[in-house]
DNA sequence: ACCTGAACACCGTTCAAGT
DNA sequence: ACCTGAACACCGTTCAAGT
């Protein structure tokens, strides 16, 4: 920690909220989450780690600010085309594809998405933002009010859940061969599902897409589209 | 670490897998997670923490431990009967006890599931066993063979996306006062979906329970009732 | 093989002291 | 108000030394 800088209170604020939010985020892209310290953020930003409690409470106030920067990655172009009325955009298209964005998005910041799920809202700004859109679509697709609040949930739940499986191992499913035998249905039904798959682009992992799709279409099946 | 006990190797082992995942468990139902740890369980089996390692390989290998554990709490016995020819119960009914058994069990160990998701089954021959009966009952359902992992693996992220909402805060929906006219139709819709719900048991968590119940029935929807 | 105890390289957080 | 630097109470993991 060698500064050439005196001690006591600059004279202009060196760190804010803002700050600390882009370099959290650096970090994360560059070197993971697992590389998501205090300490870290405070030498990017060239000050003493104590010096980030001036602006932020703690780990927890840390993560709510690297949420609300995540969620603007969000693709919610085609929520908002549905509701300006683009004739050739269902609202169930546009869902899929906000889904799809969503899950991609949570799949880059897995470590974030149990914070991301048990965390009010009201600490993330965008989440609400993006809520309120996909609330929208879901009223002009003709799903009575009351239904939509647990639609919302049940989507977001998927989404969260999937999101996971983009990054499981593709032997997620694979015994050892001691027991192969103790798991034979399990073992026909994966065999009978990868050889149709791997013949597609061999880049995304089957264990998560085809899932992701065939889920979305049976929370979505009810709406016009 | 007082212990009144020679140095070297004991004359019959103090420790095993078997001890350390107990404890584990103990621990994380007495105490919870945030304080399983490595120390923690070595002071309740009365040995240094660096003795836990001439059983366990590291922390990934204790968690893997635990998530077996854990499996052996979730209810499989509504599959099992069906399987076993019960006249009485469906598929369609058997799959959501045992999907509504795993979200709770999954919601007591809401820091594991995210190494659930991502771990293989192989280190966890309970988790095996589990996927094998469902495999089963899905099969016995008339489903496809070639679409029973991608069925699988699609109630599974929604139960694991599930579990996260039990613990989520009733006030995980609101919005802070000065922001409300910003999500009108978010609002509207959460005040519609509330009032009709809080009349029932207020134990429950009305923002986990319902959207997991509509979420699991869209699921399920093509079975057989 | 299986334990002890010290050591290492980290964490997040607090707080007096400085301007 | 906003920073420094030391301190505190932890982590998980490694390793020589002991039997």
């Amino acid at each position: 920690m060698v500064r050439n800088r005196s001690k006591g209170r600059p004279t202009k604020p060196l760190v804010n909220r803002d700050k600390i939010a882009q370099a959290a985020l650096t970090i994360v892209g560059e070197e993971g989450y697992e590389k998501l310290t205090m300490s870290r953020i405070a030498r990017r930003l060239g000050v003493g780690t104590s010096a980030l409690y001036n602006h932020v409470s703690g780990k927890d106030d840390l993560l709510a600010l690297v949420e609300d920067a995540v969620m603007e990655q969000v693709e919610c172009g085609p929520l908002n085309a549905v509701l300006a009325g683009a004739p050739e955009r269902t609202p169930h298209g546009a869902l899929i594809e906000w889904a799809m964005s969503y899950r991609d998005v949570c799949a880059r910041h897995a470590p974030l998405v149990q914070f991301i799920a048990t965390t009010p809202i009201s600490g993330a700004p965008r989440t609400v933002e993006m809520y309120e859109l996909v609330a929208r679509v879901l009223e002009h697709a003709g799903v009575a009010r009351e239904n939509i609040v647990p639609r919302i949930v049940a989507l977001e739940s998927f989404i969260y859940g999937s999101a996971y499986d983009v990054h499981a191992p593709t032997d997620i499913f694979e015994v050892l061969p001691g027991s192969q035998e103790s798991a034979p249905t399990l073992m026909a039904a994966q065999a009978a599902f990868l050889p149709a798959e791997d013949a597609g682009e061999p880049d995304t992992n089957p264990y998560a897409d085809e899932p992701f799709r065939v889920g979305l279409a049976a929370l979505l099946a009810d709406l016009a589209g």
